[in-house]
DNA sequence: ATTCATGCAAAATCTTTGCACTGAT
DNA sequence: ATCAGTGCAAAGATTTTGCATGAAT
């Protein structure tokens, strides 16, 4: 972790742009929640535990320079936030997504599957492909099994019957 | 237009909405400009064209709306907004966008290019996948033309030996 | 009469900006 | 002394909500 660190400061000197321990602080949060897809608010309030004099302001400059500097992506899921979303190092593409569309979980697929796709757009539509954002949305795999497990019992369950209230 | 007005028509009855005055200049404005991605505002100011005493609010009602009936797809470009974008009649997916980082453009893909990594999602990683999102950024065939014709002239250009300002 | 939809304005959210101040060269 | 970076509060932008009014059965 101290390596990835180093190596981000780095990018950002290259830039003449300081690692400030407010920024360092943000990065951390980052890093121990790569997993996650955080939101500004999120990252500031996790960040607030170790930094408790951070301001949001300070936040969301951090993160801005860090889509700058594709360390972060910045996403969006369509509730009305903002989400960033660290890329995994020497990753030239962006990861994608898999929302459930009923408990809400978002998982990362790390694999690139549009190699193929991107070269047909750029043959058929002549675009220079730099970057993708692929998300899926549908049910995960949890909620499959939940499911399967339920339908043991429901198989014959009429919602027509509902009682309706008076 | 009149046809798929209609049937826009039925499938707000179909769930005891009624197509008023206002929600039919809306549906009108998105046919209208079906090529293009209009955000609440743009969508706004352009039924205030026809229905002058239309308010901003009902637009955002009407849009939601749509969107809970798969008219319309509500996509986030990045910027701050988001956009609506009517569906293919018929189209079971939500199609693709192409866009420019250098002008900005957003150009649509029709096909489906996904049924193949659809099939590679739901085997490897067990998710039913119901819709989903590909956007390609990268450089449109526009611009790749302007930049082929102006490279005639510029091969030979040393962006290092520029001057600094003293 | 009742119900659904509307317009307006106010409120709520998320994000950016202005400004005075701090801390490191 | 300079200058990038910060915190705070204010402003901006987008979207949602409350409520009185209006239209349609």
């Amino acid at each position: 972790m101290e390596g990835r660190i180093n190596r981000i400061k780095k990018q950002l000197h290259a830039q003449k742009y300081k690692l400030t321990p407010q920024r360092e602080a943000t990065v951390r949060v980052l890093l121990e929640n790569e997993e996650d897809h955080l939101s500004a608010e999120d990252v500031y309030l996790l960040v607030k535990e170790k930094a408790p004099e951070i301001g949001l302001a300070t936040v969301y400059r951090t993160l801005e320079l860090l889509t700058e500097l594709k360390v972060v992506d910045k996403i969006n899921f369509g509730d009305g936030v903002s989400r960033y979303d660290l890329r995994k190092e020497g990753a030239n593409h962006f990861h994608h997504h898999l929302v459930c569309i009923e408990c809400g979980a978002v998982d990362e697929i790390q694999e690139d599957l549009l190699g193929e796709v991107e070269k047909v757009v750029e043959r058929r539509w002549h675009f220079k492909v730099m970057d993708h954002r692929l998300t899926f949305h549908g049910i995960c795999h949890r909620c499959l099994e939940k499911h399967e497990s339920e339908n043991k019992n429901d198989s014959n369950v009429h919602y027509e019957h509902e009682v309706e209230k008076v």
